[in-house]
DNA sequence: CAAAGCTGTAATATGATATATTACAGCTAT
DNA sequence: ATAGCTGTAATATATCATATTACAGCTTTG
């Protein structure tokens, strides 16, 4: 399996909106242009992105603004934003009948859950460790190197 | 989206093999019931678990074993066995188009692909740090525990 | 050694989820 | 007032996970 690409998406976006924004018409027209998918996911991302305070946007007006500096938007953030996971069950998903007329079928979830835990812990750690600061700072630095 | 269950339903399967490893026609239908899915869903984990070198088998004939002791699998063995995540692309799944006339969708993926990587081996290096044995261990003690 | 039990694997079906697409009401900008 | 745009619903399509049926061929048992 593999995490949704909503969240490159996400990172996508944000970083063209930062790119281009003392440009006109960066609507999800021309978001979609560049990401490569239809402008309705655009949309929808965006629109999580705003449920999530990440960026503002206003209905019927193309131009969607960032809520914070880049440096204070972490891949942890984002990832949250568009359900990268089942925002219920976690990461890894458990097979949903173990006997629990067998002893190891009755507590294996005991057995098993915390250190699943800890597993998605440790990778949520990193994503916080992680800002769009970082990827903006890079994707201009490859771009100035194009020549 | 989440790991495919094929990884809790290894460890399950490891840790009865290793709890009911002195009792007579522990085979597929039998582990099924435990686990609570098909049996060709056993047959075809325990096959990736013996591609990995994990467990020994003998074709029509019950009784897998480990190959190794417990404390010496991990939960990243296991992972890695069963095909947790696509081999290929990793745990992410990168939009496919992002646009190469485009300074940042052509600049994107090396911006971003080294921060997913980390993030991934984040995981994995935690992964890599839980054993069976703390499974089992956990399991046993849960079950002495059910009076 | 014959019968019964079991594995390994292919083929197919079903269900869930991600992504694409069409459509449009209603807001904004010119 | 017209054109542009967003937000969102509804629907379609593709991909993947899991379930199921089937069976050849190996192993164990009496």
């Amino acid at each position: 399996m593999q995490i949704t690409s909503r969240f490159t998406i996400a990172v996508h976006i944000i970083t063209a909106l930062d790119y281009f924004k003392d440009r006109d018409r960066v609507n999800s027209d021309f978001l979609a242009g560049s990401v490569g998918v239809n402008p309705v996911i655009v949309r929808t991302v965006i629109g999580k992105l705003r449920e999530a305070g990440l960026v503002h946007t206003l209905k019927g007006s193309s131009g969607a603004e960032l809520a914070r500096p880049l440096n204070e938007i972490t891949f942890y953030d984002i990832y949250k934003a568009v359900d990268s996971v089942n925002e219920d069950e976690g990461l890894f998903h458990f097979h949903e009948q173990p006997n629990t007329e067998c002893p190891v079928g009755r507590n294996i979830h005991k057995a098993m859950d915390g250190r699943l835990s800890a597993v998605q812990n440790a990778m949520e750690e990193e994503m916080k460790r992680i800002t769009l600061a970082d990827v903006v700072e890079d994707t201009r630095a490859a771009i100035l190197e194009e020549e």
